[in-house]
Parts: C-alpha cells; structure tokens; sequence
DNA sequence: CCAAAAGTGTTTGCTCTACACCCATGG
DNA sequence: CCATGGGTGTAGAGCAAACACTTTTGG
C-alpha cells in the first residue's frame, strides 16, 4: 500500500533561515522572538512549516519576506537537522537555509501574530536560542566564513556598488581577521570577480572608485589539493 | 492551533542514499531496480521514508543496511530536494546522503519486497533513472571529486591497510586523472593523515608498505584563499 | 595647507611541479 | 637473473606575503 494515504505518520517538516547581514561595522543575524509555546518567549529563528505547493527554496523566501520584507537575497542550502528529540511538540525535521542581504537594503522588522518582535544580533552577543537554533547558526557562520575565503560571496552583504575599501572591511568584519590593503586589491581585481563602474563615491579625504560584482564571473578559487 | 494535530498536509519525508565504492579500477554506484510504481522497473537509488523514531542519518543507514548488509560506512548528508513535482505520487522531500564503502567489505546484494534487484553501475555508464535521481548523483559525484581534493576522505573507499600506490590509484579513479608517483607520496605523508603499519604487503614484485589512516588526523587542508 | 582616505610595486621566500633511476622480492 | 611493482630527491618556476609612500579631495 502506498505510504500516501496517511497511514504512516509524517515527520513535520519546516524551513529555518540564518540571515545575516552588517550593521555598524559587526555581523548580525535575524532573530526573532516566539510569542507562543513551545519556548514562548525565546528568540529564536524566522522559520516556518513548508506549505505543499511551495518548494523548499520558496518556503525559506516566503518566511524571509514575512519577517523583513526583503524579496532579494541570496540564500543557500546550510543543511537538514532531524534529529527526532529537536522541538518538544514532536519530530519536527527543519532544512536550515542561510541568507545575506546587503546593507543598503531597507528592512522592515516588526511583529506578527505569531512573532512578539524581531531584531538584529551581532553573532558574538547572541540570546539564548530556542531548539538548536545556537547549533544551526554556528554551523552558518562556519560556513559563511568558509565560503568567503574561497568564493566571491562577500559581495552579497554589501551594496550594488561599493569601493574596494568597503569590501575589504565586510572581509575583516566577517572573517574577524585584518588583511593587506595592496594584496587585497591585487588578487580581488586579478580574480575578475568584479568590475569598475564610471561613479566615484566622494566624502572625507579623496574620493574612491565604485565598484560592482560581475553576474557572469565564476566565483570559485580551486582550493589547493592535499594531492598533486 | 498546532499544526501537530494533522490538519494540515505534511509532505512526505524520505532519505536516498548514493553509494560509491571501487569495483575493479572504477567508480560504482549502487542502485536498485523498482518493483512497484511510479517508475516500476527503473533503476533508483536506494532509500525509504523517515521513520518517526529514527534520525535523518539512521534512516539513511538503514536503508543502506538493507540494501547491502553493511552497517559501516562513511556517511554524509549531502542536500534535500525539494521541488514539488519531484515525485509523481505528490509532494516528497528527499534528504540525500552519499556514503562510501571499503573495497574489501563484502556486499551482499539481493532483491527485496519492494527491490527486484541491486546492482553497482559504473558513474559514467548509468541507466535511465527513476525521479530526480540522475541529477542527485550528478551532485554527489561533484562533491565526492572535489572533497577528495582536499580532505583525506579517499581512504574511505579501501580497506583498512592499504598500500601508497593502491591509495593513488584510488584517487586517479575518482579524479579521472593521472598523478605523479613521488608528489603524491610526499604529500600524502607531509599531512599527516595516514601512519605506516608494520606489515607489508607480498605479491609479485617488491614488497610494499602498508599504511592506515589516522582516526586522530585532521582531514581538511586550508583552500587557497581568495583574497589574503 | 592640513586632514583623511585612496591608490600603487617590488622583493623575498616558499610551494608546486616536473622528472628518472635504483631496490627488493618471487619465480 | 629477470620481471614486477616499490620506493626515492632535486632543480626551476610561479605564487604568496610582507612592506611604505604618493595622490586626491574637502575644509
């Protein structure tokens, strides 16, 4: 008999999404704060149930959009906690999704029905979280900070243009780590990832190129292989 | 109101599980032959739904168990498809695993209830397969190649004493490609993964060394970073 | 003219790669 | 003693890392 008339129990299935973004020179993620059981009262991540007619990636957008308003960003696939003793309500399997969106876009943060409030966090000062939300989201910054060393995903977090000292700054923010100006600029032209723009951004001190990432450039650096 | 009440449709939760391991100097794939519909008759990668009292991973060892009587292997989630039409019995979610067994563990393989039979394909000579299969091996192939690059995970496809030279052939099947003897060796021994064993191997020929992985060893090289 | 931030090259060391011959055993 | 596979080192090229001063603008 097939298992599609309901006879067998279902594990629930939900989407939860790390979102991260910068505010004031730190890296933020997205929480939000449950206003019902269980863990009524905790922060914890903008998440929701999969819905049948929306695939995985819509869901993880959908609740993206419910809790900011942002319809753009980027988002990936972090990985499927299933545990079977994760939410006490009961198996509850959640596809854990990461987001950045670049600081330039507006984002509205309120209240819904389910959701007292939402807020930014800096990752170093996160609340304690409800279910393994700490585990996902440490799991996200691992491989957020991964991702940046050897892809061109920096760029997600900052606007449409932005000038090579912005970048590097998002660099040293997220990978907590200082890096060499002229090396910096030298291998991020040289890998062709992103290109000049005609504006000039002006301000304090001498005004500085903007640039902007190539949608067509390939984003990978081959890692360099433990064997020849 | 809870959606743990079942008033709400869930989807359907499965595991499929992509299997490689070397069968004479190539890299094999397990697959089984359907009995029942949909796609009865085709070739599919092993797998089954989420049992309520079963994490992810044990789901996905279980149903390996099933299918091959090995109980260890190297086992690693690797994406959950989602699409709504995936599946045409209605709305399944697949969390995909790819496992690796050793050459020298013997496999049993046999039809089942539900399985006419098993079989090991070669990763470039595979049948027309059932659902988003193709694609899903597709995936786990990329990311078996690429993981080989750099971390130790090629020792999970050989016995557990193995010979330099055996190690090599192993990832020129994976990689496709040709390597040089002595690179290989000194780089091989420089991470540190693997530590001789005292036994050495006979046959015709010299005498070679056997070796073993280091359970303690740290599998991961640093990638060449993008930017310094 | 001063403050502030942008922009620019070179040298040194290290790592990667290419490459060919001797060794130990079994038959 | 011969066939078979095991084992070893070095030289050259390319890449990565460290490092300080000049330029442009606004006030």
């Amino acid at each position: 008999m097939s298992p599609f008339t309901y006879e067998y129990p279902r594990p629930a299935l939900t989407v939860d999404v790390v979102c991260f973004t910068l505010r004031e020179n730190r890296l933020n993620v997205l929480l939000i704060q449950r206003a019902e059981p269980p863990f009524a009262g905790m922060w914890a991540l903008p998440g929701g149930f999969v819905q049948m007619e929306e695939s995985l990636e819509q869901a993880a957008l959908r609740e993206l959009e419910d809790e900011t308003g942002i319809r753009e960003a980027y988002l990936e696939q972090l990985y499927t906690y299933g545990e079977t003793n994760r939410d006490p309500r009961g198996r509850v399997v959640t596809v854990a999704y990461f987001a950045l969106i670049s600081a330039d876009k507006p984002v509205r943060i309120e209240g819904t029905r389910e959701v007292t409030r939402a807020g930014w966090f800096p990752v170093d000062e996160l609340p304690e979280l409800a279910f393994d939300h700490t585990e996902i989201i440490g799991y996200a910054l691992r491989r957020l900070r991964y991702k940046l060393e050897y892809t061109a995903i920096g760029f997600e977090l900052l606007p449409g243009a932005f000038t090579l000292t912005q970048l590097q700054y998002t660099y040293e923010i997220v990978l907590n780590e200082k890096l060499d100006k002229r090396n910096f600029r030298r291998r991020v032209l040289q890998a062709g990832v992103i290109e000049q723009t005609p504006q000039m951004r002006g301000g304090e001190g001498r005004p500085a190129r903007l640039y902007r990432y190539r949608p067509d450039a390939v984003a990978e650096i081959k890692a360099r292989r433990l064997f020849p």
